[in-house]
DNA sequence: TCTCTTATTGACATTTTTGTCAGTAGCGTT
DNA sequence: AACGCTACTGACAAAAATGTCAATAAGAGA
């Protein structure tokens, strides 16, 4: 027990590849098959290395949970930071602009990250999550034309709508033998109108 | 070491009592702290009994967790099915009908309910789940004076949005800086609106 | 009061999950 | 080609979580 090489050649990467293809790994997971399954050993596993690695890399599974959290949320905030609502665009071009945020968010992968930290309190502890809220309704509410108070309600009635649609509307709609999709294009046109008549 | 009281008399409970108690503990863990805080030591814990009472009662703590499932579910398909909406009724009658549904719904406890089955995909295993769509979406589609597929739309729509309000509303709420419930508020006028306009 | 049933429990055993460590092996540098 | 750095790994240890069991005791009925 001594001399050997096992039938697979190692991978070796670079730290960040290293961090990046096990992070990779455990979104999926988590997407797929909920926070249960974000064990050391099913990440490593789906990772395709040994839990020491991961734990070289991250120092506990827990540092791991961390590091998808921040990660996950620094990719939505990056799409949702990259959507462009001019303040001068007629009513219609901002309807696009809301259908985007909207679809940004509704995502399965949005909405489970957002259930995931709800349900494990972490909301309000990660300072990402603050940070994150901050600058995307700064921007969003800068560049709106309606008032401030408006554009937060707005912005606090389309993010909460997108997450709830995104986390419930799938199943919700299956059970009640609905078209994949239909609650969601219920929420946005209904959305839709309703920010029309705010806005004037 | 053998001839000895412990300092606190024992409490013996009927067996339904019993697993009502450790139910009811359980549950609030499930509000308070989440899915991941149900494991058997903090339930017990929770419900003042030795872990082995637990499992005397239940089997296995994922034994309760389904009873926990199947409780919450139960509980919340009586607070829906008793809720009237008359067919006849003037549309404001069927406003507050609405009103209440959401209500019902949108509580945390619900809410985090959803989430839970939602993340762990038991939400298709549960033959709970289908049953109490099934009879909630038939009674209240019957008692509406509304076409059928409206109807459908209209209890997919309040179902999806209630979980999603009750789960994500609040902590957004507070990120934003809003008033509490002001997500709710939003909401249900919005809900409010769009379906006097359905209804034509 | 005595007996009998069984809810209850502490001590222990098993399983699962996480974490440690010393040795191995890619890969760039010399 | 030899060397050094370190990503990587299997084997092992530790901790945490679940489950077993035999003994205890509360309460109902005789």
């Amino acid at each position: 027990m001594s001399i050997r090489e096992s039938d697979t050649p190692r991978i070796r990467r670079t730290p960040e590849e290293s961090r990046a293809n096990i992070l990779a790994a455990a979104e999926q997971l988590l997407v797929e098959q909920g926070p249960q399954s974000l064990r050391l050993a099913d990440v490593a596993k789906a990772a395709g290395v040994a839990n020491a690695t991961v734990l070289h890399h991250f120092g506990s599974i827990s540092a791991v949970h961390t590091a998808l959290m921040e990660q996950m949320i620094g990719h939505l905030v990056d799409n949702i930071m990259a959507i462009e609502i001019p303040a001068d665009a007629p009513a219609e071009a901002r309807a696009v602009g809301l259908k985007t945020l909207f679809d940004a968010l509704e995502t399965p992968g949005a909405a489970r990250l957002a259930a995931w930290l709800e349900l494990t309190d972490e909301t309000s502890r990660l300072t990402v999550v603050r940070e994150a809220v901050r600058d995307v309704a700064q921007k969003k509410i800068a560049n709106t034309a309606v008032p401030e108070d408006l554009a937060e309600d707005m912005i606090l009635l389309s993010v909460t709508l997108a997450l709830g649609v995104g986390l419930f509307g799938p199943s919700l709609g299956k059970l009640i033998g609905k078209p994949e999709g239909r609650a969601r294009d219920l929420t946005l046109q209904m959305l839709l109108m309703n920010f029309q008549r705010m806005a004037g």
